[in-house]
DNA sequence: CCCCTTGGTTACTTTGAGGTAATCGATTAC
DNA sequence: GTAATCGATTACCTCAAAGTAACCAAGGGG
């Protein structure tokens, strides 16, 4: 996210097989960035298609600040993954909506997001049984 | 990861609808552990289902440091998704395997990574011709 | 005239995830 | 006896991500 001007740590690495497992490999800042703390969500409101404005974003993913949204949502443009539309009104108005790269990416974060929302029961009582173990002995 | 007791927010939340756009929805933590720095490829490794040493993880998750491998298997523990099967050898010998419900992150953690790996080639054309268009103005 | 709006930016501070280096215990190999 | 092994743990440090609060322009509504 700060990382606004990140170089590819292995810049002779120009199109081999990609690998995450791999240190040097830049699919690692993709996953990276993929898995950033308001990229699910954010994907998850654009995924409908409909053009969404910073607002309504804001207000629907709950307890983002504008800062990190706008410093997310730049790093989404800067990937491909969001188009950025001004309408130079007063008040501005700005869309952002999935390019098809993003838009290719509802399905997988959407995956996770499902397992979070589905299991979130079973792992809450994984922890607190793990919690109770550990303070017996 | 330091949250090793990290309480539910909304404790009267029970079992009501998941959904991770609502700040104080559990099911929140969950993404967030299921998108640590670590854990899509720890799952990564773990998905063949035969059990994995510490020492063969570290070596294939290239860059993971002991600590914070111990502390990412400690928080999967925590959470049902790996077993940890103790050998008292010595030296001791521990392997990690995932749980029926850590088996079940596979699909989409898989997803995400195969999503990283195949368009890293796209991400980084975007990222370079973003940077030109700020550069020129 | 003042305040409201939108979509930010800026400066500053805090947090916490992650990294580094040293150490451990118990045993076998050299 | 010294080194190596394994799976950590501990103390300490760093730095990026995230949060907080103030502020901005350019008008419209009251």
């Amino acid at each position: 996210m700060t990382d606004v001007m990140d170089k590819t740590v292995n810049p002779n690495a120009a199109e081999l097989p990609a690998d995450v497992l791999n240190q040097d490999c830049p699919s690692r800042t993709v996953l990276r960035h993929l898995t950033d703390r308001w990229t699910p969500m954010i994907v998850t409101v654009l995924a409908p298609g409909q053009p969404v404005r910073f607002t309504e974003l804001r207000r629907t993913v709950q307890g983002v600040s504008p800062k990190v949204l706008t410093e997310t949502l730049r790093s989404m443009e800067r990937d491909g993954l969001v188009t950025r539309r001004v309408t130079p009104s007063v008040p501005p108005r700005v869309d952002y909506l999935l390019t098809d790269l993003g838009a290719s990416t509802v399905e997988p974060l959407a995956a996770l997001r499902r397992w979070a929302e589905a299991n979130v029961g079973e792992v809450q009582r994984n922890r607190r049984r793990y919690d109770r173990e550990q303070a017996e002995g």
